[in-house]
DNA sequence: GCGAAGTGGTTCCGGTTGCAACCAAATCGC
DNA sequence: GCGATTTGGTTGCAACCGGAACCACTTCGC
């Protein structure tokens, strides 16, 4: 028996991106039907539903997004409505992003669809496993930013 | 109190797509500075290795990637002359794809690279985690295909 | 056999993404 | 205070991605 090849359904980071992309796409198209929202504008919602009034570079931190797209969500927000800019007095560089009564409307239909998506999709997985996959992700998330550090540490060393 | 708010941190699928995202960046980036290949580059490279002469189509099957990031994967490496297309006897369409001496070559250094990857990323997880994170990522996807399945049949339904 | 339907592969195109350059306002250094 | 640097936000652009139309060949139905 030769040894066992490593195969591409073997390999974890392969598995995580089949997984999550089936599970965004799956998300993403309920956001698109029933609230015409993608993705990014879904975000930019729930944090602002969530925490308040924010510039658009507190949602870079919030929502782990590009500030760019972050930058795009919001101006699809506002043009909907769903979202109002009013200046900010410390800085006039940015502005403070809020819901708008309607856009509070939204979200307040938006974030149980949202609980309720999860709940069916994670459904296969107890309690404590969700709890304990959870955990897991938040480590391997760690790891990675250990890992990228240590590699910019190289090539710093090298350039 | 009031009843703990719903944040964006505690979203699966958004904690999903974070982590993979960084894994993906990760290797994506170990690949391309050390071997100048993209992910669906790579995957294509590591099913030939594994499996031997593939056509297109089942190669979509083994890498679950769209056909035409298939056939654009297929065509880069055959431009860089590590796999080469033979005319397949039994269907004029299709052609069988396999690695090259200088391909097979590749592949034998990338695939100890990819480990390597793998296991530094993920070494945050002890053997039994890794199996059971492993195992809970393919239950999700199985639940994800089920639940797209009632949906279609929902939509069958209405129209 | 031959026309119709199906399938593998390719091309085209519209949409999305993110980097880099840029502008405007704020902060720093003196 | 005033130029130099930094930072929030915006725009431009090039790469990427995937659906849909398309072509070539094969298979099905008769």
């Amino acid at each position: 028996m030769p040894a066992a090849k490593s195969r591409l359904t073997d390999f974890l980071p392969y598995l995580m991106s089949v997984s999550t992309n089936a599970v965004s796409d799956m998300v993403a198209a309920q956001y698109q039907a029933r609230f015409g929202l993608k993705i990014p504008e879904w975000r930019v919602m729930a944090v602002l539903g969530d925490a308040g009034p924010q510039t658009q570079r507190q949602l870079v931190g919030a929502t782990r997004m590009d500030k760019v797209a972050v930058n795009r969500a919001c101006k699809v927000l506002e043009e909907r409505c769903l979202i109002q800019r009013s200046p900010n007095a410390s800085d006039g560089r940015s502005h403070h992003l809020e819901l708008t009564p309607a856009g509070r409307a939204v979200h307040e239909e938006i974030m149980p669809l949202a609980l309720g998506i999860e709940k069916r999709l994670f459904a296969v997985l107890s309690v404590q496993e969700r709890k304990d996959f959870k955990a897991m992700l938040a480590r391997i998330n760690e790891q990675v930013c250990k890992l990228e550090s240590l590699q910019a540490a190289d090539t710093d060393q090298k350039s």
